[in-house]
DNA sequence: TAAAATAATTAGGCTTATCTAATAATTATT
DNA sequence: AATAATTATTAGATAAGCCTAATTATTTTA
């Protein structure tokens, strides 16, 4: 059984490769999970021990088969109570994070499954984040950053690239919502903003920083 | 902000003064939380640093009133939690109580309320325990005389009418203690008397006198 | 009320998870 | 390649929460 601690580790982790890091450096967790490098190297020990983290003294570390579907058990966990918290509890899909952080340790394999048959098995997380499967197995959907889409054609908000409090607030205020459609009007070519229209019919501009930032979904 | 370990102690406490103890031993504390004594004493004296608790050498615990509320909006939110996972995810009354000792832990009042909403604001508990509600006020348990009891209910002595020492001699004798568990059989319209049947499956008879001071809570 | 039994505390350890400061290893720059 | 800068590890502490064994305090019994 892997402590609360254990766990925040493997997801930190998995972040890193999920974004293509195929080896995370120690100072790189210190920063993410705001402690300091020595305890992340204690920690690394302690997982790798444990059969968790392949870890190469100095030189990087990475999850092992194990510690990746232990990742994902508890990726599946957070997104699934972040479900029950906007679509049952009513609270915003800005404020479920730190709850589902402390619910996603919870340990029932029964509860889980039962959270998902009665959130009716969703796909995707409140922040269009997708949800694993029991076994581990990520939904996939064909997206794109909005940067790059295409003039005149019709996308859905589907993942965000940056979740902090500060872009949240910006897209709140901006009226862009995971989930809502938008249509790309045009690129500036040489700064790279782009002009969207929103559902409302409502034109708004953004620069490229957050265009690269908002992953859409094309639509039919 | 408090550890579980804290709150499980802080808990423990509260039961056993809510079942009439002013003073709690060390020893009994170790028991109910499965460990060892010297691990009570240790945590005694950190709850009494943060005056939590009324901790007096070798003489026995009692919780302050700063104690006392925290332990209710523990076994709120346990409670709570209880209601969810019988009436949302369809767990038995019997399978929840582990999963809601980790769930009372989460750390949210926000949280703690809309799920009480969520919930239709219960009262009671799925093992009928009452519900205290967000300013730690317990749910007035609806009692009466047993002389006023349904036929066919269960019902819980809760209290006694009179305390001399006949009338508690003659409980006893008659195998009737407080909190236990009793059926109403059938009552004399003539002098009012009842019949009673103890979980034991024994049958008794009482006297309109007896039953007017036997206080009764009714069961689910 | 003295001895025996029971209950509680103290002393000394252990593990996990953290820290700071000192040192070493790796990588980048002249 | 040598030096400087950056990154990571080691060494030594600390606090929470637990343990066992030894000692003390309280209560019961003779
Ligand atoms: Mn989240
Ligand atoms: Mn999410
Ligand atoms: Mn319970
Ligand atoms: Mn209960």
């Amino acid at each position: 059984m892997n402590s609360a601690s254990e766990e925040n580790y493997l997801k930190a982790i998995y972040k890193f490769m999920y974004d293509g890091n195929e080896l995370v450096g120690t100072g790189a967790l210190a920063e993410m999970l705001g402690v300091q490098s020595a305890s992340v190297t204690d920690m690394l020990r302690r997982l790798s021990e444990k059969g968790l983290v392949r870890y190469t003294k100095s030189r990087g570390s990475s999850l092992t088969e194990e510690g990746m579907q232990t990742a994902l058990s508890i990726i599946r966990k957070h997104r699934l109570w972040e479900v029950f918290l906007v679509e049952k509890l009513g609270f915003g899909w800005d404020e479920v994070h730190q709850l589902a952080e402390q619910l996603e340790h919870v340990k029932s394999d029964i509860l889980t499954e039962r959270l998902d048959i009665f959130l009716g098995n969703p796909s995707f997380d409140p922040h269009g984040d997708p949800i694993p499967d029991k076994e581990g197995k990520l939904p996939q959907k064909q997206t794109l950053p909005l940067i790059a889409a295409t003039i005149g054609q019709r996308y859905k908000i589907s993942r965000l690239g940056d979740t902090s409090t500060e872009f949240l607030q910006y897209l709140d205020k901006s009226g862009l919502l995971i989930g809502s459609f938008i249509q790309m009007i045009q690129q500036e070519p040489f700064d790279q903003s782009v002009t969207i229209e929103l559902q409302s019919g409502k034109i708004i501009h953004l620069s490229s920083q957050v265009a690269e930032l908002l992953v859409v979904e094309k639509m039919e």
